[in-house]
DNA sequence: AAGACGGGGAC
DNA sequence: GTCCCAGTCTT
């Protein structure tokens, strides 16, 4: 059926009311299939909008339902252990949204009735929920019209009204916060952002974008002007720097691992646990990598293989070695920052991706010598 | 106004 | 290899 007000205004991206009304009537049609658009639990919508951001939603997915069945609401949230929290969120990264959202739940239990704040302040007001979170599930959750701008979205406006604005700037982040919120349809708010953030996620992509495919072609500046490509405006990015560690494997005869600590005061990781680990040359020991403290008691026996992986502006580089207590005294290792622990701890453990990485590779290695 | 913060999937 | 993701917080 094809209503015939979809075509005035066809070619004139001003149309506000056709925009809205092509998307949403997309976004209907074509929307994924998601655990949490099976809710209207704030609490639920809440988990999903901070285990998303700056994370793709296949990743997520896995997360989100491990953690519901782990911490079923606010209360049970509020109550557990914060490295049991820490623990079910290994592996997704940005720690800080799960030490954030555990002390919001209990600020949300203790001050909230356990129920997430309809009021922007007081959402805003909860730790770990900024401008884009506290709208996005006051939106969904309760259908207050409040507009989200992520990098979808962004993206999204970018081309639709060939905006030469960058979200990072400042100066950009305010015309499209305002532009997003003019262009919101207040009737269907919470359905409204997703689709925004849908198109964005599906068909306005970053690189090639499908035009063809899109709800909002005729609505689209950029595209009508066929200069896609050049919206959003490209920023310069930061060179990636390199950082070679060696990481020590040290397994006992009841097949027990060294772990160590990272000091809660870290920037990095902080209070995660990982394999005894130091920068492999002594002129590049800065970068958050402090020096173990084992190192000297520690002596490396035979190379086990090499891991490489990049987080943020770092690309990291571990040579694995198998090692062995020089002192033989494995009893000086039970502190509070080390400790021997076996295969199935480590995994509820917070522990660092490198050293699951590590210990995947030498469970392979293990297995093929056997 | 910048930087820091994880990790991975797509190209 | 590079890009960048349903961003927030700190400096």
């Amino acid at each position: 059926m094809t209503n015939i007000r979809d075509h005035i205004g066809a070619d004139n991206p001003e149309d506000i009311a056709g925009v809205r009304r092509r998307l949403l009537r997309w976004y209907d049609r074509e929307q994924r299939d998601m655990p949490w658009r099976h809710t209207s639990d704030p609490y639920h919508i809440w988990v999903s909008e901070i285990m998303l951001q700056q994370t793709r939603v296949e990743a997520v997915i896995p997360y989100y339902k491990n953690f519901l069945r782990q911490f079923p609401s606010v209360a049970h949230l509020a109550r557990a252990s914060n490295e049991r929290v820490l623990t079910s969120w290994s592996g997704l990264g940005y720690y800080s949204r799960a030490r954030n959202l555990h002390r919001a739940a209990k600020r949300v239990q203790s001050d909230h009735g356990g129920v997430f704040p309809v009021e922007e302040q007081a959402a805003l007001d909860l730790p770990g929920v900024g401008r884009y979170t506290a709208s996005a599930i006051l939106s969904i959750a309760y259908g207050v019209p409040l507009a989200v701008l992520d990098g979808n979205v962004a993206r999204v406006l970018s081309r639709l009204r060939t905006v030469r604005a960058e979200v990072k700037n400042t100066a950009g982040r305010k015309t499209l916060w305002r532009l997003a919120q003019e262009i919101l349809d207040t009737r269907r708010p919470g359905d409204f952002n997703q689709a925004m953030m849908e198109l964005g996620a599906t068909i306005c992509l970053p690189g090639q974008p499908r035009c063809g495919s899109c709800p909002l072609r005729k609505d689209c500046r950029a595209h009508l002007q066929d200069v896609t490509g050049e919206y959003p405006p490209a920023r310069v990015r930061a060179r990636e720097k390199s950082l070679k560690l060696v990481a020590a494997v040290v397994w006992d005869r009841a097949g027990k691992y060294l772990l160590e600590r990272r000091p809660a005061s870290s920037s990095w990781l902080a209070g995660f646990w990982e394999l005894p680990m130091w920068p492999a040359a002594a002129q590049t020991s800065k970068n958050g990598h402090s020096g173990s403290s084992s190192k000297a008691r520690l002596k490396l026996v035979r190379p086990l293989g090499t891991i490489r992986h990049s987080i943020t502006q770092f690309r990291i580089e571990v040579e694995v070695w198998q090692a062995v207590v020089t002192n033989n005294k494995q009893a000086d290792f039970e502190t509070k920052s080390s400790k021997w622990v076996d295969l199935a701890a480590i995994k509820k453990l917070p522990a660092t991706t490198i050293t699951r990485k590590a210990l995947a590779m030498i469970g392979e290695r293990k297995e093929e010598q056997e």
